[in-house]
DNA sequence: TAGACGTAGA
DNA sequence: TCTACGTCTA
């Protein structure tokens, strides 16, 4: 099998390159990349210091996140935007994911970001490594119905050879 | 990546041998060995004719397959018995991987058998291929609250050699 | 135990 | 659009 067993951490993961492409989410699993393998963002635990390690940019299902040049602006999760039942939108809340992201800007820690795009044959979508980003900073917002949203600025570290995304 | 894009056939995969070991169901899609992400049924339609190419017994669910010796049980698919909500448990019926493995049983075309089994660690299942059976019979029988469920009786094809399988 | 930016195929 | 023997983390 393909089985790598690899340690979640901040910061690159060797034998990774930007623009290494995967199929699945549990491929980013199984690579090290991203160890959630629904969620939009994954981080680790040090003492009681939650610290991003990995985002996940997925358009649709509510999330609308934007790419401009080397500067991300990505929403936050929870909040009910990707449940099914999207009766009830809640307020999404500075816990979890959102929480560790809010601390990987203050520890300036960098994020690895992950680009799911769609594939050139249209049926389903991919997974593209972007490289390493910090968080610059965010905000709330107020969505559809007037539910909070968090939206983080994040801003492509210097230096890294860029990402040639031949699906846009 | 590891995209290989198989083609979907009845029959061995070139290069998969028995007592290979996947994490993930969508490794087994990736290698060729099973393409429906989620379903335990998949298959082939050859004109009109749905013809079976692999089975995953993943005990759980609602499921109950049966192993002995080279004879398998298998519990046919629908009638809401993985659905979350399992208020309403419905008949199965003869179509789609139902009909499927019938079909492969009058055309007695082999199946590709894959077994979801515990990890050693415990944590979530891990996938082993078992080799080529033949569908031999099916019978409908009453489960819970007396719905229809199949049952199909599945026998190894002989000289394959043994899987190890160490899990159980 | 429930929630989470899941995926392919009918 | 919905179903399907999903799979991890909190």
């Amino acid at each position: 099998g393909m089985q790598v067993n690899a340690q979640k951490m901040i910061g690159p993961v060797p034998g990774i390159e930007i623009g290494d492409e995967f199929q699945y989410k549990s491929e980013l699993n199984l690579i090290g990349l991203h160890f959630d393998i629904r969620g939009g963002i994954d981080y680790i635990t040090r003492g009681d210091l939650k610290l991003a390690t990995s985002i996940i940019s997925s358009e649709g299902n509510g999330y609308t996140d934007r790419f401009n040049s080397d500067v991300m602006i990505y929403s936050g999760q929870g909040g009910n935007l990707t449940s099914k039942d999207q009766r009830v939108v809640k307020d999404q809340k500075l816990e979890t994911g959102n929480l560790a992201l809010a601390n990987s800007m203050v520890e300036k820690t960098p994020v690895r970001v992950i680009r799911g795009v769609k594939r050139l044959d249209q049926r389903g979508k991919c997974y593209v490594y972007d490289g390493l980003y910090l968080v610059q900073e965010y905000w709330r917002e107020r969505g559809r119905g007037g539910s909070v949203v968090f939206k983080f600025k994040l801003c492509r570290v210097p230096g890294q050879h860029s990402t040639n995304l031949k699906y846009y």
